[in-house]
DNA sequence: GCCGTTTTCGGCCCGACTGTTTTCAGTCG
């Protein structure tokens, strides 16, 4: 799967080129290396079955494109780009990534003085010699000086396990701030947009739209940069203003007036390439689409903005999801009434991968327990570790049994149902840690890699297929074993671990520990293509992990699942003959 | 460099904010 590398590729080509001023090939580039990311598609195996033409049929692909994607899959390199590479500064694509400063103001900085890295950046700033150039003055320099020390602070971007509270965090903060203020405000329409609302993995900034009046807006803006979080305003106006909270993450916030909200909500939930798209169809249709409605072209007269539904019915399109717009597809598939009807919060019935203070968990079994029961589920897995975790304090069998023996009593005295599990490792040679005796027993056979990551492909691959052939496992745990901004994921052929687990009957974990999100929304995408059912679990360590859900639903959806796609969405009945064990 | 139910040539999303301008270019989302 080179994917990713080819789409990096175009996207580095894309910086440099606009560094050197060339219109619109950078963005021909960035469309094509998108696309080349979403495919859901192994590029080089579509290469390998249809050659250049397999390549042309991508949209965004041409002649020109397809003979770099080729030369770089026969011979690992494009010659073209890395010419270009030679003649472009060391680190453009870096200083690009410093807000506010573009290719144009980048490409005088490096003419006039030389600048060709960020400490080269750093240094002239430091000497004040920015404001003596052209199109450059006092504040100029005090704004890069600004930018540089944040994205040296923070230009990693945000796990979703921590943007979505903090932005819950901020607008209610905001909410009560002007409510105090003056009571007439009333922001009972404000909400998060962007990335956050897609529910992406990982976010840049937060952006959050609020309804208001206009003359109200401005009072707004000062209630939002006057929040006792703030500590840099970057911009303020009287419909946007953008600030930096002390813990270093950006967040912008646009004020509307009704008729403009839905329009709003659309434009800054995006992605920028489903919004493109978006616009493209109201053109052809004579219309004009942007963030405050759609009107008639020829007139100006608006004919919808108050709400989302209103703008995509009104361009022909059933209602988009937020984590459908990554422009895969998906306006495509509205046009023609066949989008997925995504798995709901309400469909799921229960979590299937847990920890007690068993092996790691932070609280006992009954609490556990207590709160799934609370959370409404029918039914929960508790799946401590096995005995080859000696660091997670995995179980031996008789200490599993010992647990079993507590449920037994605890199933009793509550309403949920309580199966019996097991996160079981998979060891080097594929086999699991527990002999068949004992996995025959268990309601719920998880099995995942906690050793070894670092194997050579083959042999990663070899050892979770042969594990996947067992027929006592049930759900394949974590399966990309990456930790978000720490761990790589393994390397690892998911065509071949796909495949036999459809062969086989296995589910497929979607965890929703917010550090690992994992498989991600990509890899769903691919995995249901090869007709795999998945569970949606937290791989809780606490009665707080257990709200975790909605983090790995949001990549369900992301993946286009749907409820029957998702095993635990299942009546415990139907669950219970999916995981049944032969015990001969 | 891509693409076509307005086009095989001439477009390529659109609007807010800032700073250095003196009417607008650059950047961002």
């Amino acid at each position: 799967m080179k994917n990713r590398e080819v789409a990096e590729l175009f996207y580095e080509a894309a910086d440099i080129l606009e560094y050197q001023q060339v219109e619109w090939k950078p963005r021909a580039y960035r469309k094509a290396a998108q696309m080349i990311e979403n495919l859901g598609e192994d590029i080089e195996a579509i290469y390998a079955r249809k050659g250049k033409t397999g390549l042309t049929e991508i949209p965004g692909i041409g002649e020109s494109i397809a003979d770099h994607i080729a030369e770089y899959l026969e011979t690992g390199k494009v010659e073209k780009f890395e010419n270009l590479k030679e003649k472009a500064p060391l680190g453009a694509a870096e200083l690009l990534e410093i807000r506010g400063l573009g290719a144009k103001k980048m490409k005088k900085l490096t003419d006039a003085l030389g600048i060709k890295t960020l400490s080269d950046l750093k240094d002239a700033v430091t000497a004040h010699r920015l404001k003596r150039l052209e199109g450059f003055g006092e504040k100029s320099e005090e704004n890069l000086a600004r930018a540089i020390e944040q994205y040296e602070k923070s230009h990693a971007r945000i796990a979703l396990g921590k943007a979505l509270p903090l932005a819950e965090e901020v607008i209610s903060a905001l909410k009560a701030l002007c409510q105090d203020t003056n009571p007439k405000i009333d922001l009972s329409k404000i909400i998060y947009t962007g990335s956050l609302r897609r529910l992406k993995e990982t976010i840049g900034d937060i952006d959050i739209l609020a309804e208001a009046e206009k003359e109200e807006a401005p009072e707004v803006m000062n209630c939002f940069v006057s929040l006792p979080d703030v500590d840099q305003v970057i911009l303020k106006g009287s419909t946007k203003s953008s600030v930096i909270l002390r813990e270093g993450t950006a967040i912008d916030l646009r004020v509307v007036p009704p008729e403009s909200y839905g329009a709003a909500l659309q434009y800054f939930t995006g992605s920028k390439e489903h919004n493109i798209e978006l616009r493209n169809i109201a053109i052809k249709n004579g219309y004009k689409l942007s963030e405050y409605g759609l009107y008639l072209k020829e007139s100006g007269e608006q004919i919808a903005g108050n709400s989302e539904e209103e703008i995509y019915d009104r361009l022909g399109l059933i209602y988009i999801p937020p984590e459908l717009r990554e422009s895969r597809g998906e306006i495509k598939a509205a046009a023609r009434n066949t989008l997925p009807r995504l798995i709901e919060p309400g469909d799921l019935r229960g979590d299937l991968h847990m920890h007690t203070t068993y092996s790691e968990g932070k609280d006992s079994l009954k609490t556990m327990i207590g709160r799934a029961e609370a959370l409404g589920y029918e039914y929960i897995a508790v799946t401590d570790h096995s005995r080859s975790q000696k660091v997670a304090n995995g179980l031996e069998i008789e200490k599993l049994k010992a647990q079993w023996e507590e449920i037994d009593k605890l199933s009793k005295r509550f309403r949920i149902k309580i199966l019996k599990g097991s996160e079981v490792d998979i060891l080097k040679d594929g086999s699991l840690d527990y002999p068949d005796e004992i996995l025959r027993e268990l309601d719920v056979v998880v099995g995942s890699i906690h050793s070894g990551f670092a194997s050579p492909e083959r042999k990663m691959t070899e050892r979770i297929v042969t594990a996947l052939e067992h027929r006592y496992l049930d759900i394949l745990g974590h399966p990309s074993g990456r930790l978000l901004g720490r761990r790589e994921p393994y390397a690892v052929n998911f065509e071949k671990v796909f495949e036999a687990a459809a062969a086989n009957g296995k589910v497929i974990e979607i965890n929703s520990q917010p550090s690992r999100l994992d498989l991600n929304d990509e890899l769903i995408l691919r995995a249901k293509t090869f007709d795999l059912k998945f569970c949606i679990s937290t791989d809780s360590h606490s009665t707080t992990g257990l709200s975790f859900m909605r983090y790995g639903l949001g990549q369900a959806r992301r993946g286009w699942l749907e409820k029957e796609d998702v095993v635990n969405t299942y009546p415990c009945s139907r669950l219970k003959e999916i995981f049944t064990k032969p015990k001969t």
